[in-house]
Formats: C-alpha cells, sequence, structure tokens
DNA sequence: GTGAAAGCGCTAACAA
DNA sequence: TTGTTAGCGCTTTCAC
C-alpha cells in the first residue's frame, strides 16, 4: 500500500507541501479550515512523518544505542528494562546491541550506532576489548557516551557502576560480624575491574580482623563454582562462610552444597552480591548485597540526559547497596 | 567535531560528490587511484554514511521493531537475545519498545515503529490489548508483522508461540507414566489463552487414564503457589505430584516443598513447563519440558525473513518441545 | 495565509 | 573516468 507523504496530502487538497508541514504542526500563520481539512485527512490516511527525512534534515535523532554483552541474564536484561523504561518517557527509542563479548562484534555494533548517528550510546564493555580507541573517536564525535556496569579503567569517561567497594565491605562485615574465621570467598573472572576491586576490599575488611583467613577463588562459571566447592567441603577442613561474588558464582555454590546435604546456615553459612532475583528463590532465602541492574539503568540514564543536555567532564558514579536480609547466615 | 558527509570528502580532494560515493562503494567505472585516494581520506576522517539519508533515499530501512511487554525476565530476555542475534547476522538492526502491558504504550510503540519505518515488526501483545485496528493497518502498510507468545486469535496474523498442546501432553504423558494417581496441577493466570490450552490438555491427557485425580488449581504469582501449596500439603491426604505450568509457579512451589521439608522426587514428584534456566538451579534438578525463549526467537525470526522476502499467506508456528529429564520425578 | 525554493546526505540515471 | 542533476520527505526562510 502507498505510503503517505506531505506532498501526496497536499495534491489531495490542492495546497503546497509548506502549508501542510505547517498545518499539521498547527503553526499560527495557517487558516483554521486549512488545518482542519489537513488534520482530518491526515488522520483518514494515517498519516505518519518519516523520522527518517526529519532527522535527516535536523540533524538530530532521537535513537539511543546500547552495547551490551548479552540482553539475557539477570542483571542487563532489568538494566535494560529500566533504560527503555526512561527512553520512552523523554522520547528517545533505544535500539540495543549485543556484542556477545567479542571485541569485533562491540566495534560493529559501535559503527552501526555512528552509521545511526544515535543522539548518545550506553556501552557496556565486552570482557575481550583490548583498545579504546573506538571509543575514543566517539566522545571525539561529541556523542554522549555513558559506560555502565564494566566500565574502562581510564578516568575521562562517564562511567556509573555497582559501589563495589562499599557493597564488599556490607558483605564482609556481614560475615565478621557472625565470628565466622574460616571463609572461602569466590570471584568471577580474574581479570575484570568489578572482580579486582570486590576482592581487595572484602579482603581489606577481613584482614582486620584477628584470625579470620579468606580462602580466595576465580570461577569463570557457574559449573566451576559448583566443583570447587564440591572438592571444597569433601575435605576435612571447610569453611564455616562462602561469599559469591555474583548470581552465577551462587547458583553453582547452592547447588553443591544442597547436594552435599550441607545446612544452610547450621553448618556453612552463604552471603552473596546479586541482582536479586536468584537469592530469594532459594531455600533458605540467601542473605545478599542488593546489585540492581534497573537502579543502575536509572542512574545511566540520568547521567545521560545531562550529557545531552551539554554537561560537561566525566562523571564516575555508583548505585548505593543495600543488604537484603535472608536465612543464609 | 565536524560530522564528515561524502561532500565534506569531495571539497578536500577536488572530486564531485558522486565520484566519491561511487568510489567509496568500489565502483567499477572509478579509476584505482580515485579508489585509493578516497578511501584513505575515508579512513583518516572516520566517515560513516549517514543511515538516515540512505534510508531516506533508498525507502530501505534495516530497522526492525519489537514490542513487548516487558524485557526482563525468564521468557522475553532470552526470546530478545535470540532475535537480535539473528537481526545483525541478516544486517537488521533491533528497536525495542516495551509496551508495560498497557495499552496505550503499545499503541505509542506501534506508532514509533511506523514513524521510523520499521522493515519488520515482532510483537508480543499486552495482557490489556481490546482493539487489533491499529495493528490491522500496520498489515495494510504491508509491515511484514509476526507475533509470538501472546498472540491474537485472530487467524489472520503470522504468529509464533510455544506448542503448549504437546508441551503439555509431554509433562502429563510423563507424570501419568510414573503411575501418579494424585495429581496437584497449578496454571497461572486464568484469562490466558495459554492457560486454557495447557490446562485443558494436560486435564484430556489425564483423563484417560483410570484413577487419575488432577486437582487444578490457578495462581497469578509466585508467592500465591507458594502459599498454595504450604496448605494442600498440611493436610493429610496430600498430591503425590504437582505439575507447574511456568517458571513463577515452580518457584512457589519448590520454595514451599523445601521449607517442609518434603523430599523431591521421594515424597513428592515435580514437573514443570520452564524455558529452562531455573530447573537446573534447583536441587534436584527438576524435570521440565523445554518452552525455550530463545528457541522461539530463532523461529520468529526466520518467519520474518520470510515475509520481508514476500511470503504470502499467515503462519501459525509453533516450537517444539523437548523433555528435559532432571531428578524430581 | 500560502507558496516557492533550498537543503539535510545520499544514490543513480544521464551526460560528457 | 568523472561530473551534473534530480529526488527521497521534511522544515524553514523568504517572497507574495
Amino acid at each position: 500500500m502507498e505510503v503517505i507523504t506531505l506532498k501526496r496530502i497536499s495534491q489531495v487538497l490542492g495546497l503546497s507541501i509548506s502549508t501542510v508541514s505547517r498545518a499539521l504542526k498547527n503553526h499560527p500563520d495557517i487558516s483554521q479550515n486549512t488545518k482542519t481539512r489537513v488534520h482530518e485527512l491526515a488522520n483518514s490516511l494515517d498519516y505518519e512523518p518519516n523520522i527518517n527525512a526529519i532527522s535527516l534534515r535536523s540533524k538530530k535523532n532521537n535513537l539511543i544505542g546500547l552495547i551490551v554483552p548479552t540482553i539475557s541474564g539477570f542483571f542487563y536484561d532489568s538494566f535494560i528494562s529500566a533504560v527503555e523504561t526512561e527512553c520512552r518517557k523523554n522520547g528517545y527509542t533505544l535500539m540495543i546491541l549485543q556484542s556477545g563479548n567479542d571485541a569485533e562484534q562491540e566495534t560493529e555494533s559501535l559503527k552501526i550506532c555512528r552509521q545511526n548517528r544515535v543522539t548518545g550510546l550506553f556501552v557496556c564493555l565486552s570482557t575481550k576489548t583490548k583498545s579504546m580507541d573506538a571509543f575514543m573517536k566517539v566522545k571525539d564525535a561529541d556523542i554522549p557516551l555513558v559506560f555502565f556496569d564494566k566500565v574502562p579503567t581510564e578516568p575521562n569517561y562517564n562511567k556509573v557502576s555497582i559501589d563495589d567497594v562499599t557493597a564488599s565491605k556490607f558483605a564482609a562485615n556481614l560475615i565478621i560480624k557472625k565470628k565466622h574465621k574460616e571463609i572461602l570467598a569466590i570471584f568471577g573472572n580474574e581479570n575484570l575491574s568489578i572482580t579486582k576491586t570486590r576482592l581487595n576490599t572484602f579482603n581489606e575488611i577481613c584482614s582486620k580482623t584477628k584470625d579470620v583467613v579468606v580462602d580466595n577463588k576465580y570461577c569463570s562459571s557457574s559449573d566451576e563454582a559448583r566443583e570447587l566447592v564440591r572438592k571444597i567441603f569433601t575435605k576435612k577442613k571447610k569453611p564455616t562462610a562462602i561469599f559469591c561474588m555474583s548470581d552465577e558464582i551462587l547458583i553453582g555454590v547452592v547447588k553443591s552444597i544442597q547436594e552435599l546435604k550441607i545446612n544452610i546456615p547450621n553448618e556453612v553459612a552463604i552471603v552473596a552480591m546479586s541482582d536479586g532475583m536468584l537469592p530469594t528463590m532459594i531455600t533458605p532465602e540467601i542473605t545478599y548485597v542488593e546489585t540492581s541492574g534497573y537502579k543502575l539503568g536509572l542512574l545511566a540514564f540520568e547521567q545521560m540526559i545531562k550529557c545531552i543536555n551539554g554537561a560537561e567532564g566525566n562523571a564516575n558514579l555508583f548505585t548505593t547497596s543495600t543488604i537484603v536480609t535472608g536465612k543464609s547466615i
């Protein structure tokens, strides 16, 4: 079926294109009669302005890009949900690209965003990003850029992330307060900065209390965590508490513990950092430090709007974590 | 910073815009020397073609719209993930809009898609959609339209959904085969068509075997299911098997059962329908009929491509379910 | 109160 | 081998 344009409407009504354009925008110059005629025809023909044409002419665009390793999961989906909600409220539309944690796909996604002349760009770095060059170019092109979750180490970018320091402190203090001395702390991918921060903070707090021994481990998957716990808990000397840096690790840990029929919290206490969905699904409910994707999404969007409105400088923001008390410690 | 256009490149090189355009596309007419010069400059200036201009001129668009109640959850996020992956492979970009199960927001999203001249549109109906008029218009505008999960009842649309009939049969047969006679079957929102289908099929199968008694219940949340199970399992006469229509229900059921320290599968068997994430996280792993969002996404995209390529008629497709054997029955 | 014309960035038919 | 021109749909300045 024919696509309706201003031209088409102008032909039908015997008006010029510019008159139709102005009538549709209720421009004061146009007579009421003309306005009515134009609006009525436009409605009956289901006219919708062509955004491509508008963007081209105005050099403005209501598209906002978002590059993320993967959409599905415990954290990013709620982050994206928050961002979409805010975008809608502010008249923007979201373009989502998955990098699949692949540097090449990430670069490709970046290119797509640039070609689409996005007004702003949210990026969660892939684990394999080697160079920030491409992002530097985005900045140079004056495209507001807000990194979230996996953010670059360089200071000259806008970043929003979980307050890993506070969150880790909360978790460590929780465990220390309950007098645990033998702690198994399991962390994710060794190379990620969030891993480093969480590990360092957690250990720093623990080291302040006498006799506390922390056994730090890295696991890059649920299954690895599961296997690790299985091994450790079939030994004679068992930790009395486990700290899980993420939902992914928590899954593996809980599976092993349940399989070994070890009682939580009597035989082992568990404290996790989590988006919140998982801990409440487990019996007993796991005590965790909330690291909400949704909250982070709101914060990220807030910063984005500031950038779009011309804010200078580079913000480095954090969401505040809260402890959600379950029955696992 | 200045945005680079063909015009800009042509000025620097003293060439015409069209020559630059052709050189960048490696048009055979253009001399190797010119091509090289153009490419080099374009690269060094980080030229990216303006998609808006291309779309406007070509009347083609690589945007595909997707309207969904909410991005986050067990099912839609993996659906979207699949669709994005396929879009990328095929040179399309995904625009995601949340309806929030609100009819007005759904209409608004539809409008945005039309204004953006999307090449195709995926829609999961909101629970509050009253009229299909707006979608009819999309069809009339020859925009390929593929409904998924919550699909309209009218036959004249492309639809892809979980094969609820087969999936429910699988689940029922699994339970029957294990000689269970007292079955508690818990379903979701009573008004949804998927609920009706699943309930009817499940009961139909069960009714074929002598002495099997099914206790059908509706629960619209995890907590409701949890409470329900708690009540039922504190009575004297307990069911020997529970069927859970969805992940949401499964969560509540398992929590209650674990709280009551009832052994799975010795004291009660559990069979669920699930996207697959949850059942493997529970100990013992829950046997379930897989209703994969990812698979459905692949199927939906396949149909979309057919439509884009001009396929006639309206497909009504279903993903095939498979039984994933755990240790809960 | 309305129209003509230019131009956003790009491509392609036609000319040279 | 390269340039000129028109036009995609829209907005806006300037003219009438």
